[in-house]
DNA sequence: TGGAAATATGAGCTATAACTTGCATTTGTG
DNA sequence: CACAAATGCAAGTTATAGCTCATATTTCCA
């Protein structure tokens, strides 16, 4: 068992290649949100793509490439969701600013978001390691917490917000804006991490 | 597009043939946890059974059912782990035995619902309606909190508490022994339900 | 402007896995 | 104990989808 070769097969360099490229990408994606995992075939997605099969396979080495590469540009979009994080604001202010910007990572290509999490084959779904602005958001808040563990008070909020906020987005979508979401989540968290 | 049939196709009646069915389930449930959904081929089902692929098509009409069959006694297995609510115990306690619950849920075969959860195609994966018993822990708890919506709150609750417990129990197995997973857990549900 | 590199494509090849057919064997029962 | 119903099996068929090959066309640049 070797790895699998991830890395396109051949560098485009014009052009008409980087468009073609292009509309790989474009077609793939539509072909995913709109016909799902299942129908997600490489000739569907050249055909969709209006180049042919074998110009496909010259950029990519197989079709879990594709959705990787995808993948890889979505998680780049989530990733400018985050604001700095500030240290001199309430606890109460760090959630409210955290908790909106899990909110608008999920207002990302919901569709895509969705086939990506819930839907690809497990070997395909990568959970996204955390980012660099995540990681000093979860220091930021772990500073103004008084919990027993502070890794494990990371883990149970890290979770249960993603979980929540993801279910809502997915399932419940007039959650998201409704005005009570927002504010018990918040209580969820602060009246956790604020130690009771 | 008609619905997929997913009645077993000639019910077994002698005793050989309800043997072969039970075969075929155990050979099922072991290539499911052994190589997940890609390597589960009715002829791998057939070939671990001992069983000939057509006799296999004599109980199945296809092989998503033989997944519908071994998610159904799953379920069925889950719902006996949860006592019956009682009425006059305090909100902590109720959460306590509600925890408790949720955590023999994730030792019942940790494997098989690994895949069940996590692995199979999208249009597999039922999440299983409410149990009785579930729902009237739920009303129990509900009228023992102090939240503006009930319905919000049973919603974050529960989602809440099946991701923190089910990521665990997957990927941090771990923590679902440590003292203080239980207590933080129990923390984070009664301080946010008796209204701060 | 001509030849080499890059790009595009029509037409497959191949492996796999779901599922069937036709016949043989076993078993319950009148 | 025979015979019909139930069960089991060897050997397929078929469709699909990932991927390749050989060749044609386009673009770049010396």
């Amino acid at each position: 068992m070797t790895k699998k070769k991830l890395a396109a097969r051949k560098q485009p360099r014009q052009e008409r290649s980087i468009a073609t490229v292009e509309a790989i990408l474009q077609a793939a994606a539509y072909i995913l949100t709109d016909s799902g995992w299942d129908g997600f075939t490489t000739n569907a997605v050249a055909e969709k793509a209006g180049v042919n099969i074998a110009s496909l396979y010259q950029y990519f080495p197989n079709k879990e490439s594709i959705v990787a590469e995808l993948q890889r540009s979505h998680v780049q979009e989530l990733r400018n969701r985050w604001p700095a994080a500030s240290a001199n604001l309430s606890l109460e202010e760090n959630l409210r600013l955290m908790l909106e910007a899990v909110v608008s990572e999920h207002r990302v290509n919901p569709a895509l978001h969705r086939v990506f999490a819930d839907e690809l084959p497990r070997a395909m779904r990568r959970s996204a390691p955390l980012g660099e602005a995540e990681v000093r958001w979860a220091e930021a808040i772990a500073s103004l917490s008084k919990v027993p563990d502070a890794e494990l008070a990371r883990f149970i909020v890290g979770v249960a917000v993603h979980a929540v906020i993801h279910e809502a987005a997915m399932n419940r979508p007039e959650l998201i804006d409704h005005p009570l979401f927002a504010s018990e989540l918040l209580r969820l968290l602060s009246s956790y991490l604020s130690g009771k």
